[in-house]
DNA sequence: TAAAAATACTCCATAGGTATTTTAT
DNA sequence: ATAAAATACCTATGGAGTATTTTTA
């Protein structure tokens, strides 16, 4: 049995079918002339096809050779380019990142992040999806998503799991006119007393257990129990309620920057509660995209 | 120096990553065990990068792995379609076929025959001109087109030049009612002599100069010089004269078929002069969708 | 007749085989 | 304990080299 047709005869096919000539193409093969006559012998005697029509002093393409020759450079250029794929595919240069987030990552820290990473690793896709931060912990111990953004909760994570702090998130008081004396609107600062006992509105604890546990430990800090007047689990709910006067709300900073008429975004005077936007990540995972962006983030 | 990366390191590659299991994978590739391993470790240690997380006792893809097995499925099956594209080009099932013909083709004829073509070769383009025989025999000789259809001239051909009939087509007379005796539309049949002396619609030779040779003819052996009333240079437009009664022409009987409203295509009594509309095509021609296409008339 | 492709042969690099060891479950 | 991958070493095919002949423009 006749070993098979290679990759080496269809780079001595495009070589002599670019130079027409056996001796130059030998020489741009680092070859001699004899074995390359040998190889393009045996590539025609197992096509079945004669690619060259040759005489001592002239060699030219058949028709044959001509369509063979259209398809062998796109095959051979791709052949080539595996070694690269591979790299860049190793460096986390090309391939996918599956990246779930909370919600309210989504209003400045992830599309700035993204678009960021997106400019410096374009070949990466990065496959979006927001989900809650126990939804995340699943997904990443089913290996359906490399990482995840979440408020990093009060319990210590998984031994699996690594984090790391990309934003510590002061919240602020999220207030109507009704609810903002004269002199805190100059101040830009609020005592948290003079709203602890309007009504808040806020997230189901399912939706944002974290961030709950949050503002229930300042309203413990106060005194208070956390009673919560209306639930809403979207951001953009909660704010908007908050602008039709329904009562006063407590939010991460990063979300004043959304500007949204009728609320006043106001500091906490003396120490204000915070929550920790972070990433997490498998500890073993094996994805070089992930690394990629874990580097890109400390930078 | 090293051996540069080879197509069969990717086939034992893509094997492996099919069965994750060395021994197996081997087994399909037609080989033992300790060479495949030895082959992969060495594509790894080449591209630099880690294709397979493997233990003793079980073997799995790396994401790198999984990246480089997509485009290389690609590249190993495109290479593997080289020599059915190779034959198939040779068969002449695959190309292009430059055909130019003259407008009288264009009616009834040529339609037929490249659709019927085009059925049984689907994969063959047919590149389409209309021109008239003396640019054909230019471009065949140039070799800018592969065929011609044309009206043989009385002349012979170029020795180089091959030729085959497609059609022998009779000329009828074309007249509008003012030029047709009752009885001609009754039986069908006209004698020359009734409008030979009528006013005739015709081309110049130079866009005809077969078709305009055969006609000339038939006027001589009436005694008459061919006296052309109108000149006109498409088929549709001395058509047109007629219906309007300008005057009459002949026309090859395929013509017949268009029926105008308003010409009447009789045949004409006694021996009718006819044109022979022929392929032409170089001798010596390096063309297998030529050679196909003529096998494929000849069905 | 001269330049270039085709033959004829020789050689060695390496793909693959056999035997064995290592390793992780 | 065992199945499977890794290591060590061997073999031989065939790709490439050298010398020479053939061919036709």
């Amino acid at each position: 049995m006749r070993a098979e047709m290679d990759l080496r005869q269809i780079r001595h096919f495009l070589t002599v079918a670019d130079e027409l000539h056996f001796g130059r193409a030998a020489d741009r093969l680092n070859m001699t002339q004899p074995p390359l006559s040998m190889s393009i012998r045996r590539l025609e005697e197992d096509l079945g096809v004669q690619l060259f029509h040759r005489t001592t002093k002239s060699v030219a393409l058949t028709t044959t050779g001509t369509i063979l020759r259209h398809h062998a450079v796109q095959v051979v250029s791709d052949f080539d380019r595996l070694p690269s794929i591979a790299r860049q595919a190793a460096r986390g240069a090309l391939g996918t990142l599956r990246l779930s987030f909370v919600s309210i990552a989504s209003f400045d820290l992830l599309p700035r992040l993204v678009s960021r990473f997106r400019q410096a690793f374009p070949q990466v896709q990065i496959d979006l999806q927001e989900a809650t931060s126990d939804v995340q912990l699943d997904a990443l111990a089913d290996g359906t998503i490399d990482a995840g953004i979440i408020i990093r909760p009060s319990a210590a994570l998984h031994p699996q799991i690594c984090s790391r702090t990309l934003r510590h998130d002061p919240l602020v008081a999220a207030v109507s006119d009704r609810w903002a004396p004269a002199t805190s609107l100059a101040s830009g600062t609020l005592d948290f007393r003079s709203i602890a006992d309007a009504p808040l509105i806020f997230f189901p604890r399912p939706f944002a257990p974290a961030y709950y546990d949050a503002v229930e430990a300042h309203y413990a800090d106060h005194g208070r129990p956390l009673q919560i007047h209306q639930e809403a689990i979207q951001m953009q709910t909660i704010i908007g309620l908050v602008a039709a006067g329904l009562g006063v709300s407590l939010v991460p900073k990063s979300m004043a920057d959304a500007r949204n008429t009728g609320v006043h975004y106001l500091d906490l005077a003396g120490t204000a509660p915070q929550v920790d936007v972070c990433m997490i990540w498998k500890r073993d995972a094996d994805q070089p995209a992930l690394q990629a962006f874990l580097e890109f983030i400390d930078t």
